[in-house]
DNA sequence: TCTATATATTCATATATGCTGATGTTTCTC
DNA sequence: GAGAAACATCAGCATATATGAATATATAGA
């Protein structure tokens, strides 16, 4: 494997990772992946006051994960990079494996 | 896109992503992904004292990320699912290519 | 310009997380 | 069993982050 220096690392986290590190911006990068969205849309998609949705937009935009657009009044948000979303897909895959595994554990208990 | 259910998200975000959510955490990946290695190993590479590499081995341990298997007085390390780097690369090469970008705007400019 | 709508920012608070010295536990050897 | 080595856990502090009410900013239309 191709050996990741320290300095890589803190990047790949200060761009990606710290940008993934929360359930409400995991949505929202999916919701934007499948179309761009407005505040408004994503404000009612997540269920949380409109001042957290762009608390973590912000976050998300400020790492390149997703990129902004205006139209008039409303901004549309859309994804900035697909790989970000193929990767969470491989992770996901992952975590699916996860619960399966536990289940059939229980079962066989 | 497959569309990801809310509960999904929540364990994506707690198996995986807060597991990943931080650079040192990030290293002990890629050390044992090298190679099993034991906690005095990590505690050398990292640089930091040992009961900080104990505590982020654990985080990782919980969420399935890294095994642990014991040899004598050593535990060894080693990743718990290649998919978990396979992953990690990807969002690797894209932060690679988003420090190109800006060094070419800023070469330009 | 005035008003309404959409979004961003500020600020204070609560919670979560990282850190590490001190200490506990497990295992090996003699 | 005693001592040493390797690792885990505890506990307290410091820092970082999420949250959301209040407020500011930007745009469109009348």
């Amino acid at each position: 494997m191709n050996p990741i220096t320290e300095e890589e690392v803190l990047l790949l986290h200060r761009y990606v990772c710290e940008g993934i590190a929360d359930p409400k911006r995991l949505m929202l990068l999916y919701y934007v992946a499948d179309q761009p969205r407005n505040v408004s849309e994503l404000t009612e998609l997540l269920d949380v006051p409109q001042p957290t949705v762009s608390h973590h937009l912000r976050i998300l935009r400020e790492r390149g994960l997703v990129v902004a657009e205006r139209d008039g009044t409303s901004i549309f948000y859309s994804l900035g990079d697909p790989r970000i979303v193929e990767a969470i897909q491989i992770l996901r895959a992952y975590v699916a494996d996860l619960m399966n595994d536990r289940a059939s554990v229980v079962n066989r208990a």
